[in-house]
RNA sequence: GCGGGCGUAGCUCAAUUGGUAGAGCGUCACCCUUCCAAGGUGAAUGUUGUCGGUUCGAGUCCGAUCGCCCGCUCCA
């Protein structure tokens, strides 16, 4: 049996639209860039991957509790979290080479370069420059003016043919109050759910009886008005992030970073992910976020390439610390151990959820051939699949219909099952195969003589005749020990 | 956002120099069918992405706009 792997993201997408997983927002009206609803298969996927997620963080450690925060924040979490300042890139492009760059990095390598002439009264002055932007005309005016007054050229092309510069905000802006029109009243969506678990740190703290080391996870959508957003779901506007924030002792950091990098990784393993597609990418120093200290990817090895599921990062005791400081508010944590006090550090798990959904269709998939065939299936860990078991009467006849609707009665209360009677028997199969269905029970008319059926199972197409008041133990028993191949 | 490519039924694609929009698959209904998609009959589905222009006449030519794909940048 030959079987083919994935090479673009083309079948998935077009999977995840004809069976029901993903479609494009708002389609009728010709879609929306970069956004995405998830339909029946595909929300059922989705939410079976966000409870593996809060039942690995959660109910299975003692000290990580949850939170939900509202996705509206005061603005200035924004301010103390380094979003307005970090998130707010002045851009500018050549237009000879149509390369982008930071407007301010191409005056800073500019000033880099007098420098390296011994002209450094020049650079003084242009520093000084520079660092007064935003106090003249504006802040892209005034890094347009610096790069038009010093001719600085395009670093590839050699060209001075540039752009404007242009801000790219990337968080979304919007007016709280239904009144309100001017800007004193913005607010933004936010763009990461971490900093609703900071601003209640010292809630759950007073609340929860928690000490250090400690946790909160969160699960909740994010917003970015990401320049560039493509590849399906995996770069949205709109997304679903799941974070554990793990506050520690200073010192502790790092031994903690290295367990949370660990643990999550094995975390994918128990999805069923396979682990040849699975990686760390530790990010070099230079390419750091502005809170983190030390961070590393969960790379999935997508038809696209490798690429970040989960970022790991030690965000040391940034957030808290300027949160301290923007709310005049103390985040200090008493350590009675220890008979100390300090602000804590934090290791924070973040993981995307529709990425993490794309990674399970992405992994699943696979195009067969048997026997001249070809079939189309999704090897999807069971306690992912949508739909679990799917029910048929081998043919439409009322007896076997009977035992069919008993059986599905009975395994609705523990299990998702779909019934379906239409079709050979043979399409029914590949239609749930298609959808990632790990069992399929068939009634047949030797059967209704001993109360059994054959139960099917997709990966490897084989059947098993199975007494009726055994369907749940024997399903429940694959599922338990189902591995990827 | 900028550059390039693309846009016809749910999907894959046809449609002669500009001259009546079609097929296969899928979906649905009925029939047939005792275990791996391809048996029979019938049905639904399109302002050819959208808007405008040229023309007696536009899926086809022109313009704008929207969306998708690839690259530049960033991240979950």
């Amino acid at each position: 049996m030959s079987v083919k792997q994935l090479d673009s993201l083309d079948k998935i997408v077009s999977l995840s639209k004809a069976r029901g997983f993903i479609f494009q927002s708002s389609e009728i009206y010709g879609g929306l860039s970069a956004v995405y609803d998830y339909g029946p298969l595909g929300v059922e996927l989705k939410r079976n991957i966000r409870d593996a997620w809060w039942k690995a963080m959660t109910q299975t450690h003692d000290n990580i509790v949850g939170v939900d925060a509202a996705i509206f924040m005061h603005p200035k979490v924004w301010e103390a979290s380094g979003h307005v300042e970090g998130f707010n890139d002045p851009m500018i492009d050549d237009k000879q080479s149509k390369k982008r760059y930071r407007a301010d990095m191409l005056i800073e390598q500019h000033i880099q370069k007098l420098r390296d002439k011994g002209k450094s009264d020049k650079a003084d002055e242009l520093q000084q420059k520079l660092d007064t932007t935003g106090t003249r005309k504006g802040l892209c005016e005034d890094l347009y003016d610096i790069i038009m007054e010093e001719e600085i050229k395009a670093p590839e092309s050699g060209a001075f043919d540039w752009t404007e510069v242009r801000q790219f905000n990337l968080m979304f802006k919007t007016h709280y109050g239904a009144t309100s029109k001017d800007d004193d009243d913005a607010i933004y969506l936010r763009p990461e759910t971490a900093q609703g678990i900071f601003v209640n740190y010292k809630n759950v703290l007073d609340t929860a009886r928690v000490q250090i080391p400690f946790g909160i996870a969160q699960v909740g959508k994010a917003f970015r008005n990401e320049v560039v957003a493509r590849q399906f779901v995996f770069r949205m506007r709109e997304f679903e992030q799941m974070e554990m924030q793990y506050f520690v002792q200073p010192g502790e950091d790092e031994k903690s970073y290295e367990e949370w990098l660990n643990t999550r990784l094995e975390w994918f393993k128990s999805l069923g992910i396979r682990e040849e597609n699975l990686r760390v990418a530790p990010h070099p120093d230079d390419k750091l976020a502005h809170y983190a200290r030390a961070a590393a990817d969960i790379q999935f090895n997508f038809p696209i390439g490798w690429q970040e599921v989960e970022g790991i990062h030690n965000r040391t005791d940034f957030d808290l610390s300027r949160h301290q400081e923007y709310s005049g508010k103390k985040m200090e944590y008493f350590d009675q151990k220890e008979q100390k006090r300090y602000i804590p550090y934090v290791v924070e798990t973040s993981i995307g959820l529709d990425r993490c959904t794309l990674m399970a269709l992405c992994d699943a998939y696979r195009e067969e051939e048997v026997d001249g065939d070809s079939r189309t299936v999704l090897k999807l860990h069971p306690k992912l699949a949508p739909t679990k078991v799917g029910i048929f009467p081998l043919v439409k006849k009322p007896e076997l219909k009977e035992l069919a609707f008993k059986i599905e009665k009975n395994l609705k209360e523990d299990f998702t099952v779909l019934y379906d009677e239409s079709g050979s028997i043979g399409k029914r199969y590949r239609r749930q195969d298609e959808a990632g269905t790990p069992f399929c029970i068939t009634v047949d008319f030797d059967g209704l003589e001993d109360n059994t059926v054959t139960i099917r199972y997709r990966d490897d197409m084989e059947q098993e005749r199975v007494s009726v008041d055994k369907l749940d133990t024997v399903i429940r028993n694959r599922m338990k020990s189902w591995k990827s191949e």
